[in-house]
DNA sequence: GGGAGCATGTAACGGGTTACATGATTGG
DNA sequence: CCAATCATGTAACCCGTTACATGCTCCC
C-alpha cells in the first residue's frame, strides 16, 4: 500500500540552470523572461552566473511543461505578447526538494589570469603585470556593481541581501589577492631569476 | 611583398581547454596524456579546472594534427603503447601568441553554496548551516591539497609556484568568507524575522 | 532617423562530460 | 584475488552559447 507520508519523489534530473530559473521564480510575483534576466545579471551572475537570455526561455518552458511554472500572457496588443511565469505547488515542492536532497557541491571557479600567470614565462613581465593590473581594476569595478545591486528593491529580500555582502567581500578578497600576485611577481622579477621560456619572436 | 618581420598570424580558433594542455606542454620535458591530467589534478584544478582525462586525449590529437605538438610511442611491449607528447617550436609560437593577443577575461564563478543560501528561504535553517559547515570544511581541505602540491617537483616552477600561493590565500578567503556568512545566517535567523516561503511539506 | 531598451523565440554548433571498452602491473 | 594505478581511446549526449529573426516604443 502505498506511504501517504513519503509523498514527493518525483525529482526529475535537470540541469542546475532550470532550478536556478525556477529559484528566481520562487520569490513572490510574477516575472517574465526578460524580467529574469535582469534580475540574473543584477544578482545570480555575482556568484553563480547569468544564462542567455535564449536558455531562459528554453528552461521556462521545460519548466511549464513539468507543471512547476505556470504563463498567462499579458499583452495589450496581440503582436506583442509578453509572457509572465510564476511558479507553482509542485514547482515550490520540486525546488523545496531539490535543494534539500542535491548537495551544493564545490564552487566552479575558471580563473583565466592565474592561467596566464601560471604560464608566466610565456610573456613578458610588463604584459604580465598589465593583466594583473587590468584585473584589480575590474574587481573593483564589480564590487562598486554589487553595491549598487544592493540598492535595488528585489534585492532587499533576507537571503539574497545576505549573498550579495558575502558578494561584496568576495570581490574585496579578489582585489587583495590580486594585488598580493602583484607584488609576489615583482619579488620574482626583481630577484631576477625568472627563466622566460621561449620570449616571442626573439631569438637570444 | 611579405614583411618578414611579421610572420605570426595563424592563430587558429581553440577552446581555452586546449591552450591550457598546450600550456603544461610549454614546461621542459615529455608528457603523456594520462601524466597530465594527474598534473592538471594537482595544480590547474585549484584555480581553473581539471578537464576530463578524455578530453586531454582529444586536445592532444587536435594539437599534434596542428604542428603545435609531436608524441612519440615509448612502449616496452607492442600492447602497453605509451605516448609521450612534448610542444613543438610552432606550438610555442602560436602559445605565446595566444597569451599575447587574447584578453584573459574575467573569472568565472559558479558557487553552489552561496546559490543554496540565495534561495534560503527554501531550506531549513539547520540545513543551510550544514551546507555551510561543509563547505568551511571543504575549503580547509583544499587549502591542505595546495599546501600538500607546493611540495611536489613539478610546482617549483616559479610561476607555478606563484599561483599556488595565491591559490592558498584564496582558500583561507574562501574559509573565512563561508564562516562570515555563517555568522551573518544566525544574526539573521536570531532576530526571527526570515520568511519561510514553502517550508517542504509544511502546511502551517 | 536611429539607437537603446523591451520582448520572444529558433537553429546551429561545439565544448566537455559520462559511460563504455580494454588490458597490463603491483600490492594488500 | 581484488582493488588500485597505469594507460588510451570511442561514442553518446546535452548544456549552453552565438547568431539570427522579428518588431514594438521611447528618446535624443
Amino acid at each position: 500500500m502505498k506511504d501517504a507520508s513519503a509523498p514527493q519523489q518525483e525529482l526529475p534530473k535537470l540541469p542546475n540552470t532550470a532550478w536556478a530559473v525556477l529559484g528566481l521564480l520562487s520569490f513572490p510575483g510574477e516575472r517574465s523572461g526578460y524580467d529574469l534576466k535582469k534580475w540574473a545579471d543584477s544578482s545570480l551572475r555575482f556568484f553563480y552566473w547569468s544564462p542567455a537570455l535564449s536558455q531562459i526561455y528554453t528552461e521556462l518552458k521545460r519548466l511549464e511543461q513539468l507543471g512547476f511554472a505556470v504563463s498567462r500572457i499579458a499583452s495589450q496588443d496581440e503582436l506583442r505578447n509578453k509572457r509572465l511565469y510564476s511558479i507553482t505547488d509542485a514547482g515550490q515542492r520540486a525546488l523545496a526538494a531539490w535543494a534539500r536532497e542535491t548537495p551544493a557541491g564545490p564552487p566552479v571557479l575558471k580563473h583565466g589570469v592565474a592561467l596566464r600567470v601560471w604560464m608566466g614565462h610565456l610573456s613578458e613581465p610588463d604584459e604580465l603585470r598589465k593583466t594583473l593590473e587590468e584585473h584589480r581594476d575590474w574587481a573593483d569595478r564589480t564590487l562598486a556593481e554589487v553595491q549598487a545591486s544592493e540598492d535595488t528593491a528585489h534585492d532587499r529580500w533576507p537571503f539574497p541581501a545576505l549573498v550579495l555582502r558575502w558578494s561584496e567581500r568576495y570581490y574585496q578578497s579578489e582585489r587583495d589577492l590580486a594585488e598580493g600576485m602583484l607584488a609576489d611577481l615583482d619579488e620574482l622579477f626583481a630577484k631576477g631569476d625568472v627563466h622566460v621560456a621561449e620570449r616571442p619572436g626573439g631569438r637570444g
